[in-house]
DNA sequence: CATGAATGAGCCTTCATTCAT
DNA sequence: TATGAATGAAGGCTCATTCAT
């Protein structure tokens, strides 16, 4: 378990520096403004060590990535933890999302970054294949959120996989909060509250596939709210 | 009317033609990607020529998100013509949404740019205004469409903007296009169909809405694809 | 005398346009901030129509340094008739160079900018003509009051041409008004009152020549204080 | 005191070669002629490597001036020292400047060209600081001379500073050079030995501050060129 | 394994000048 | 004669990557 532990311990230990020194300079000046140069400096290593530690800019964003997409897998595993409704654990989840995005901006402008093909196409086989594992981990524990609704009778699947189910919430809360984050005049819009808003759409949504057990939206707001307290946001080592 | 035109013509005509050779450049290797020098050289123009019509790049990218934005506003305002049913008139606008995503991939991953803080700060005024008004009425078709159906009582509007409510549809539809433009790999996870889980979740959330008229999801679905039918991807002078 | 007029005055009266609008641009921004496309657009002229009148870039500097060496002139032309007063009429030259120097910067950085060597290799050989005549009398006008006080037996030149003695002279508030203008930081260095201590060293080099009548510091330096504010400033047509 | 050598040596030796390749390019053409591209080809080196020693051009050229600036600062020391007779040493410090200024003509051409504000400004604190020093060091050397002058009771100064007074001989040579490098037809206009004629006024001046021992003008003349004699020019390392 | 100097293609942009209309 | 679109060389500068030490 510990053999050849010092060296591969330091090893490990460089990664998370740079990773952590990268990040700031990713989400504060984007993707262009990370520089291998800038970061070598304020590593105060030479540029050729990032290089002997991940063999392209590439793979130093995709671990990042990975690291936010890390993060957003364990909010989602506690927050599915929080109650033995399912609907609620359901909201649990949509309260890790919300969290996630406005709490944890920088992780959700990284999962952004990777979203864009030149930098997944240049990211390493094995890193690509760690993403897309702890992808399909997080919506096996929302899916698996689904699973044990339609098995407790709380909820009747329509003609769906539980995953386009989960796909639906997936692409009203990720896309509002993209569209919060670039839409920086929402409210010039019309869109006063479109955190608030998106609750109630969630909300409507799952009345609309009769999730038991129903509930006011004031009750479940509150209810929203007290979840997403209890979620901490993870730490990475 | 054709005061000064040749010149002019053949200016407008020389610009259309250097943003029909920048859109799929950009589109192709992204907002890096698209390099002036490249495309006076693909152009057969020389590189000021280029600059004597617009004055940087960013200017060019804004020039072809506006185009984008307003294909999709007229794509939006047929939409909403095609029908007397309020409802079927927001069905044909969510049609509208993924005809463009799905057809105009190029305008929707353009649009997309837009987003980009840097792109938007350096992109003139005036383009900044044209672009804000494109996006304003594209909302005001759409919030147009939710006012008539609270008019006429098919709907009654929760405590919320209709705009507000427009945005939870546009969240989803905008978001599950952006996922599955960016996730090659939704089938992979489990959602096999994601464009018509999407319908469905749409229609279950304009029932939860209880939007008049109610209809079968299969009715919905094959009037939506009516409707698709119907839409044509407007012309760019 | 008045043949082909209008036209005639027509184009004299552009260049002179086309010089004023230069002039700002060329002292604000140096010479390498004067852009002809600039020029153009300010002037409400098209680029070509400038081409029309000057040759090149070049051109228009030279002829602005002669604008500016022409003015230099006339002032000692005043000057030199002040008094009549040998040693006074010198006297008063250097207190139109004072005042060229502080009052008119801009003129006296353009004349600086023609010694430059590329600048004036640029020019046409009739504008080269014209500045070395313009030139020329300046001296002339320097020399002719050295000459006179000569004759009049105000002052003894030793073995050197009234023009090498007036050199001196040149040498002396010139190069201290280069240092002035391009040394921020003279007091800094010990040099508090630059100006009144040129005074000085001038009132110094006269009186170790004899110059007749010799005076105390005082009378000499509120004299000059007195014919600088008699020297009026030409103006351009 | 060897330590870091090798590389160390080199890095400084290319510098030194990237500077001696610059100085002829900026002398022969101006700053503006200075080209980082054609440096690079000349150089036989690439472009980057240029900015790996020198972050921008500006501050080429300031180490550029900051090398003429310490050759003339090492000349004036060593002038200051070519005699104990205290109007000789001021002699020499002139000789200096003479020299300098013609044999040395493009040290010359460079420190004029740091007199222009752009420059200035883009150049790097450090350096800055490094040329300012130089100078307050140069006009040390000459205005201890003055000073040592006073005390011994061979110059009687007027109400002025050391550095004023210093600032009128400064003036009255750097001007000349100024004049006699950048009007080649000095001769036609009648000045016929500029130099010869400046030391003339030099004399005149110190005669007329009755600076002692006072001397006839041909021993001071000849006492000049022997001194010049005895400057050596320089070495940079 | 760490270093960091060297690379060089590429970036966006400017601008004096030309020339067809 | 006036126009101004087109030119294209040149500009300063960046930066991911390599490789000899």
């Amino acid at each position: 378990m510990h053999t050849l532990s010092r060296k591969q311990r330091e090893i490990q230990q460089r990664e998370q520096q740079i990773l952590a020194m990268a990040r700031p300079m990713l989400v504060r000046d984007g993707y262009a403004g990370l520089s291998m140069d800038r970061l070598a400096v304020e590593m105060e290593y030479a540029k050729g060590t990032l290089y002997n530690h991940f063999p392209n800019k590439e793979e130093i964003v995709a671990a990042l990535a990975l690291e936010s997409l890390e993060l957003r897998r364990q909010m989602f595993e506690q927050a599915s933890t929080l109650s033995d409704n399912s609907r609620k654990r359901m909201m649990a989840i949509g309260a890790a999302c919300e969290k996630y995005a406005i709490e944890c901006q920088q992780h959700f402008a990284v999962e952004l970054m990777l979203r864009n093909a030149i930098i997944w196409e240049k990211a390493s086989e094995q890193r690509q294949q760690l993403i897309r594992t702890c992808e399909l981990r997080a919506m096996g524990v929302v899916a698996g959120v689904v699973r044990d609704a339609v098995a407790l009778g709380d909820l009747h699947l329509p003609e769906m996989t539980p995953e386009e189910f989960v796909f639906g919430f997936w692409s009203l809360t990720f896309g509002s909060h993209v569209l919060i984050a670039s839409s920086p005049s929402l409210p010039d819009i019309g869109v006063n509250q479109p955190v608030r808003s998106i609750r109630y759409h969630g909300w409507t949504l799952m009345n609309g596939y009769g999730w038991q057990p129903l509930m006011s939206f004031e009750e479940s707001d509150r209810c929203m709210h007290d979840l997403a307290e209890r979620i901490s946001i993870g730490v990475q080592h």
